[in-house]
DNA sequence: ATTGACCTTAGACGCCACTCTAGGGTTTAT
DNA sequence: ATAAACCCTAGAGTGGCGTCTAAGGTCAAT
């Protein structure tokens, strides 16, 4: 019964699909406890930090930055503590983060569609290129 | 008829409502050419500053970083030589750039919806929270 | 004459999320 | 025995876009 199977970094590293660099840096950040260590020093993690740091890149996939994923863990190691509308709430503010970040490319892309179809996008000199002069224009 | 009325650099960077601070780092990246001073070393801008400025602001407006924005000039101060084509092709290329941001965005606004949705929300400890459970699932 | 608002410079700092380097030690395979 | 592949550290570098600081000089108003 060898349940605690601790792997080396690089082990860690290849099944998690990220570099060593990556799991000392989020080590170095806090987001992993600096766990055991071998007779020579080599990290070694138990199943509770593969599990750990699973979380970080699924909530990496899911748009959180590193500050909120550090949140996120808080929130999690005290779930006990914690009620289920904290951890909405904390998901729902996200999600207003991320809609503005929407609008925000959406508009741009609008923009930019707008400049573009202007544009005859023709073989003669861009000497009248609605293109440079919507962006010469004044904002104010 | 004085219609060389330069600008020291607080008035353009009100008029252009920017930060001192940020049009030195514009003239330093080379976005901005350094242009007159007077007998005390004061920047003096000239209408034709003005609207370099102007255009840069527009197109940090529609999303060009800094970098693009300096092909961009280049373009535009050759505009003899290039074609609508050009420029086009180059606005063409920032819209397929925003268009991924975009999709990134949208995948990761639904993502934290599902999230969201699949919590009760309640006041019950979160101990069976769907929100953590879920990222604490391994991706592979 | 002295404030306060403005101007100058070089260079440090901040955020984000790594990534890389240099200079070591260890383990594994041949 | 040697090379390749792995591990360690501290610290520097990257890119994007400024912001701030320190240590000055200048100008207008009071
Ligand atoms: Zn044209
Ligand atoms: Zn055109
Ligand atoms: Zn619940
Ligand atoms: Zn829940």
């Amino acid at each position: 019964m060898k349940s605690q199977a601790m792997l080396k970094i690089g082990e860690l590293a290849a099944l998690a699909s990220v570099s060593r660099d990556t799991l000392r840096f989020y080590e170095k950040q806090g987001l992993i406890t600096p766990g055991k260590r071998n007779n020579v020093g080599y990290r070694l993690y138990s199943e509770t930090d593969v599990n750990r740091v699973s979380f970080i890149i699924s909530a990496k996939e899911v748009g959180f930055t590193l500050n909120e994923i550090h949140q996120l863990l808080e929130l999690e190691v005290t779930k006990d503590e914690k009620s289920c509308q904290d951890i909405k709430q904390f998901v729902d503010a996200k999600i207003s983060i991320v809609n503005e970040r929407l609008e925000d490319i959406k508009r741009i892309k609008k923009s930019l569609q707008t400049l573009s179809n202007a544009c005859c996008g023709g073989d003669e000199p861009a000497t009248q290129c609605t293109i440079l002069e919507a962006l010469s224009e004044q904002t104010n």
